[in-house]
RNA sequence: GCCACGGUCGCAUAGUCUGGUAUUGCGCAAGCCUGGAAAGCUUGUCCCUUUGGGAUCGCCGGUUCAAAUCCGGUCCGUGGCGCCA
């Protein structure tokens, strides 16, 4: 959520950036209506406490030098009552606020390109040649099945749609990216950590909007915990509370855990094949920093996704995301995409995010400075999405005789450091 | 899962039995002092609000004029027992 004395203080720039949104700016009046009912209710409240307090501190004074006290504690007793009423009005107004906040989005950087929805995102860089072939190319399902790497059916009758087993060649290529990445992280300076996987409701109700939460959380029933859909809610939630000593920061630290997703109204679910599942394994980036860093750390993490495609050599582009597109924690975010010889399209694999101090509020995350507390900044990144970045490989590098070649930089991952996929041994 | 004990201001700690101003030390910040520093002294050091205040003792609720303190529930931690990859 934003800042509650910002919203007060700059309404007509809230208003401005939900147009800039294409969204309904009549949510911040109505806030700031609430908001002032509260605040005056509040006003009332704490004179009333005021009042019992002193009353309070009366009888006890009164009760001390041995006095009867009767008379005062009668005429105490009907205050509590009032603050009670009170306190009750006060609780529903909050009821009211919380909602209201919810849709304030985040104030979006200066550079967002307007735009209604995900048509309008610009690209703004292109970077490798998709690969020509001299052969009908397949698909990575067909590739998987006609090379027994894969199996979709076993999957569809264990698990049901949106699952897979790997097997073989593949799961060891699976293995060899997460090993890849995490080296690739550990290089580059970050700290490595692995993290619960499942966490408690409200934990992670903190880290993302109720609608996101609804669509794509597994919860496990009577445990009251739910499965996360990135390791970024676990990574965040590792540090609420947490307050950071200025030397500290920026904090970079990374994660490999299994990520589940509901995936409720998304488009392709139903798809068979690896590029959209229900469960995948993915190595992620977050930073915590200084405010006045994050731009600066969100370029960092923007390098380090396109430097891990460059060394696998595979095809990309990144594009921006628009103002209408993008996400109400967000102040500016940027796809990597992928090609894929088969559709003909770039597709999402990595996906970056500054959320400035948006979510942090909620988590309480902040840095010592000088004896002042400050929220700090939070960012994030894929590093690599194995599922999405597999299909990527196997059809991008696949050869006529109908094996795949494995990209250099992964083959000191793999066993045995095999260079082709699906060679008769 | 069972039993015992515990959770207090950044850290440590008193207060809980017997309800009535949240104690003390350390750390940190500002000021005084100093040639400069240390020491010493003063003030501050979770949040909201500010003329006053209000809230806060893991969390939620109850009793009460008044709850860190009493009652109920719950979460977390430690030790022991049990079970177990």
């Amino acid at each position: 959520m934003l800042d509650i004395k910002f919203i007060r203080e700059n309404p007509a720039l809230c208003k401005d950036n939900m147009k800039k949104k294409f969204q309904d700016p009549k949510v911040v009046d109505d806030f700031l209506k609430t908001d002032e009912q509260w605040r005056k209710l509040r006003a009332e409240i704490d004179t009333l406490r005021h009042d019992r307090n002193k009353i309070s501190e009366e009888i006890n004074k009164a009760k001390k030098a041995g006095k009867d006290v009767k008379a005062i504690v009668k005429k105490a007793k009907d205050i509590p009552n009032i603050i009670k009423k009170n306190e009750e009005k006060q609780a529903k107004l909050q009821k009211q606020l919380l909602p209201l906040l919810a849709k304030i989005p985040n104030i979006m950087h200066e550079s967002v390109p307007i735009g209604k929805d995900d048509t309008q995102n610009p690209e703004i860089k292109k970077w490798g040649k998709p690969p020509k072939f001299s052969f009908p190319i397949k698909n990575h399902v067909e590739i998987c099945e006609s090379l027994g790497i894969a199996d979709f059916e076993a999957s569809a009758k264990s698990s049901g749609n949106g699952f897979y087993y790997l097997e073989g060649d593949l799961a060891l290529l699976n293995q060899a990216l997460i090993r890849f990445a995490v080296d690739f992280m550990q290089k580059k300076g970050y700290y490595y950590i692995e993290t619960p996987i499942m966490l408690k409701n409200e934990i992670l109700a903190a880290s993302l909007d109720t609608e996101e939460f609804a669509k794509t959380i597994y919860e496990v029933k009577d445990e009251g915990l739910a499965l996360i859909g990135t390791a970024e809610y676990s990574l965040l939630a590792r540090y609420t509370g947490a307050t950071f000593l200025e030397k500290d920061l920026p904090k970079k630290v990374f994660s490999y855990s299994m990520c589940f997703r509901k995936e409720i109204g998304s488009h392709g679910i139903n798809e068979k094949g690896l590029w959209r599942t229900h469960q995948f394994n993915k190595v992620e980036q977050v930073i915590f920093c200084a405010p006045e860093d994050s731009y600066k750390m969100y370029d960092e993490l923007l390098k380090n996704s396109e430097e891990i495609m460059q060394t696998l050599d595979l095809p990309y582009r990144v594009i921006e995301i628009c103002s209408g597109d993008l996400a109400a924690w967000k102040t500016k975010s940027a796809d990597v995409e992928v090609w894929r010889p088969t559709t003909k399209e770039y597709g999402e694999v990595m996906s970056l995010s500054n959320c400035t101090d948006y979510q942090v509020r909620n988590l309480n995350i902040r840095v010592d400075r000088q004896g002042k507390r400050e929220l700090v900044h939070a960012l994030n990144n894929t590093a690599l999405a194995t599922s999405r970045i597999m299909v990527a490989i196997l059809e991008n590098f696949q050869n006529k005789d109908g094996t795949v070649t494995v990209p250099k930089a992964l083959v000191p991952y793999m066993p045995g450091k095999i260079k082709i996929i699906g060679k008769k041994k």
